[in-house]
DNA sequence: CCTTTAATTAAACGGTTGCTTAATTGTTAT
DNA sequence: ATAACAATTAAGCAACCGTTTAATTAAAGG
């Protein structure tokens, strides 16, 4: 059992436990995600997408970034099944998949605005 | 105005806009917000705190980390409200300081359990 | 006062990440 | 087929981030 140390009490956490495995695939997970949220240009994007399906060469415009820079990103959000892209002709239009992004980006926000 | 390339529209996006500065702000605020949880490690300490409160001693013990490594991922998420802590003689022990970040951690288990 | 333990801070190293440039693929039009 | 445009992919580079080690501060006890 590990925990008990500086002689202050902690409940015992078995790391051969199947379930505590369980939850660090989970942690793991959850962290990749909010990892996918962290960057301020990825951000930015879902900002956008939240309003409308835009195209790979607006959102660069919009953001004033070289076209590689943004898909890039795109593709980052896509693997995590944050958006959706249809091709349409030559371009590329995407969207949000998920309606969690929205919850989540809600609920920071309320937390940055209450913290001043 | 920006936003009309590849012969697509897109409503325009004046950067002069003062709210659109404000709007900026929050985004940075945001992405800030969740940098703070895209590391393994402090998903992992608020997975903890989230039960109870510990003394950096235990959380370094627990996850089998160095101290002064624990005691880095602490102050971020000190200057960014999410945990608060108490001196009691040579333990600091620290606890969440905010709901919000119990409900971005249920969001994100949610999006990650349905994503398979 | 000196020693010990908990915690923080500082400096340095290694790995990761995001952007740029260049090359490639895919689609439309001439 | 060739040309032009949208998008992706690849390689290289600079900046950032997390860990380690070492040094420092803080508090309790002999």
């Amino acid at each position: 059992m590990s925990g008990d140390v500086c002689e202050s009490f902690s409940p015992g956490y078995n790391h051969e436990d199947p379930r505590y495995q369980e939850l660090l695939l989970e942690v793991a997970g959850v962290s990749e995600l909010f990892k996918a949220l962290s960057d301020e240009t990825r951000t930015k994007i879902l900002y956008l997408l939240a309003d409308e399906e835009l195209c790979v060469c607006d959102i660069a415009d919009i953001l004033g970034m070289t076209l590689p820079a943004v898909s890039h990103h795109l593709r980052l959000l896509r693997t995590m099944r944050l958006v959706k892209y249809r091709r349409q002709g030559k371009q590329a239009y995407y969207s949000l998949d998920d309606e969690h992004i929205v919850q989540l980006i809600k609920v920071a926000q309320e937390h940055f605005s209450e913290a001043k």
